[in-house]
DNA sequence: GTGTGGATTATCT
DNA sequence: GATAATCCACACC
C-alpha cells in the first residue's frame, strides 16, 4: 500500500540491460515532489551494454566523476547533463562493477499532467501542452519529472523520492525492437536493436521515422 | 507533412 | 577546443 512496497524490488533490475529494458516497458515512474506524485508509463527504452558498447558513456571502462553512477548496483539513476541543456535518466542493472543501464526514452504521463505541464511549459504563443508532447523524449520526461544531477545515483529500490512500481509489464509481442536514437557515431554498435517500444504507442518520441516497424 | 540547423554548457581531450 | 544517449523552431513541400 505505502509507496516504499509499491516499489519494485533489487532483484528486479539485477538482469541484463536487454531483459530489464523490455521489462520496464509497462511499469510506472514514480517521482515524489513536494508530496505530489508525478508518474508516467514507461514506454520506450534503450539498452548501453557497457564497456563494449561504443555508444554508451562507459565505452572502454573509462570512469569519470560523470558516469560513475553506472558502476554502482542495479536500481539506482544515472543522470547524465548532456547538449549544453538537457538531462537523461538511465536506471542502472546488472551487478555493481558492471556498467550497464537502460536508459528511459518516453513516458504516457499519468498522474500530475498539470505539475508537468509548468515544468515543460512555455508553448510558443502560451497555447497548452498537449499530454502527448509531455514526456515523449528522453529530455522532455526528466524535465516534466523535473528529474537532474541531484538525483544521480538515487536508490530507485525502498521508496525515496524515485522508484518504478507495476506488476505487469508488456508481452513480448507488443515490444518493437529498433536501433537507437542519436548514437550514429557508435559505428557498429548504432546498427543494433537495442531499443525497445511498446508497439504502435502514441505517447513514442518522436523523431526515429524510419525505424522499422512503428 | 518532412527536413534542417541553432541553442548552450558540462565534460572530456 | 570539440563534442554531445536532444529539442525546438522554422523553411519548405
Amino acid at each position: 500500500m505505502t509507496a516504499a512496497t509499491a516499489a519494485l524490488s533489487r532483484r528486479f533490475y539485477r538482469r541484463d540491460p536487454v531483459t530489464l529494458a523490455k521489462a520496464l516497458l509497462g511499469r510506472t515512474l514514480v517521482r515524489m515532489l513536494d508530496g505530489q506524485r508525478l508518474a508516467g508509463r514507461i514506454v520506450e527504452t534503450e539498452a548501453y551494454l557497457g564497456e563494449a558498447d561504443k555508444a554508451a558513456h562507459t565505452y572502454g571502462g573509462r570512469r569519470t566523476a560523470r558516469n560513475r553512477s553506472m558502476w554502482g548496483e542495479a536500481g539506482h539513476a544515472y543522470v547524465y547533463f548532456t547538449y549544453g541543456m538537457h538531462y537523461c535518466m538511465n536506471i542502472v542493472a546488472d551487478r555493481a562493477e558492471t556498467p550497464t543501464a537502460v536508459l528511459l526514452r518516453a513516458l504516457e504521463p499519468a498522474e500530475g499532467l498539470d505539475v508537468m505541464r509548468s515544468h515543460r511549459g512555455r508553448c510558443r504563443g502560451g497555447g497548452a501542452l498537449r499530454d502527448v508532447d509531455l514526456c515523449s523524449g528522453p529530455a522532455k520526461l526528466t524535465q516534466a519529472l523535473a528529474v537532474d544531477r541531484s538525483l544521480d545515483g538515487a536508490d530507485l529500490v525502498g521508496g525515496g523520492v524515485l522508484w518504478v512500481e507495476g506488476r505487469r509489464g508488456v508481452p513480448a509481442q507488443g515490444i518493437v525492437a529498433t536501433p537507437r536514437i542519436g548514437v550514429g557515431y557508435a559505428d557498429e554498435w548504432a546498427e543494433q536493436p537495442l531499443r525497445f517500444c511498446i508497439a504502435g504507442h502514441r505517447h513514442l518520441s518522436a523523431r526515429p521515422a524510419r525505424a522499422a516497424g512503428l
